[in-house]
DNA sequence: GGCCAGGACACCA
DNA sequence: TGGTGTCATGGC
């Protein structure tokens, strides 16, 4: 089982090449980004960073001091603008009030009590903490996604009512257990299902997948 | 003009 | 515990 996961990781890597996530210059960028990107489309997000730059608060400080509406309104183009400037507020308190500002030693802490420490932020779930754990602090953990969900299910080696705890754990057992891996194939994996994986085609058509799609829809 | 996008939370039965 | 509604912009 676990040539399976990392002879679909070879496939898609030798067809769609390295995919260099996280797109993000700094670790704090990442984080940054994971939260603005949460059921939404990166090109949306790239427009709220770039205001973010912009302004020269893309830092712990800047994003610290800002009011909560004025932040708001430099991520519109990201949606969910209020919540999400809620969210990063909750993220730079917490980040200010246990580490100072220091996104290093908040790094520096064990992978699992770094993520219930992510998960008790308002705001971070499962798969921003996850993401948050693996491309910004290089811990070797598997992010799973809508796609992954999607993706697996129509390979028929998950059920389709599994949970994200479930995919994770399913991703991690079947796949060595190393931060590359798990950064590149996550990548991929978002690649395909952009490309060839959507909602509403019922399989993978014409990618080097489709002989092992089910002919169904989820 | 509808569907969808690199989720999470609140509320209710 | 599981299902549903809400948050919202922008590309296709």
């Amino acid at each position: 089982m676990k040539k399976d996961l990392l002879e679909i990781h070879d496939d898609l890597l030798a067809r769609f090449g390295p995919q260099h996530w996280w797109p993000g210059d700094t670790p704090f960028e990442v984080v940054i980004g994971a939260i603005l990107t949460q059921s939404t489309s990166w090109r949306n997000v790239e427009r709220a960073i770039a205001n973010l730059k912009k302004q020269g608060i893309l830092n712990p400080e800047g994003l610290h001091r800002i009011d909560e509406k004025e932040l708001a309104l430099l991520i519109k183009s990201a949606g969910y603008y209020n919540a999400k400037a809620r969210k990063l507020k909750e993220f730079m308190n917490h980040l200010y009030q246990n580490y100072d500002g220091d996104l290093d030693r908040m790094f520096s802490r064990p992978t699992d009590e770094l993520r219930q420490e992510l998960l008790s932020i308002w705001g971070i779930g499962p798969e921003t903490a996850d993401s948050i754990r693996l491309y910004a602090a290089g811990k070797p953990v598997f992010v799973a996604d809508a796609y992954t969900k999607r993706i697996y299910s129509r390979l028929g080696l998950v059920d389709e009512g599994i949970d994200y705890d479930g995919l994770k754990d399913y991703s991690e057992k079947n796949l060595p257990r190393d931060a590359v891996i798990f950064n590149e194939f996550h990548a991929l994996l978002v690649k395909l299902g952009k490309e060839h994986c959507r909602k509403t085609k019922p399989v993978c058509c014409g990618c080097q997948l489709e002989k092992r799609c089910r002919k169904r829809k989820i």
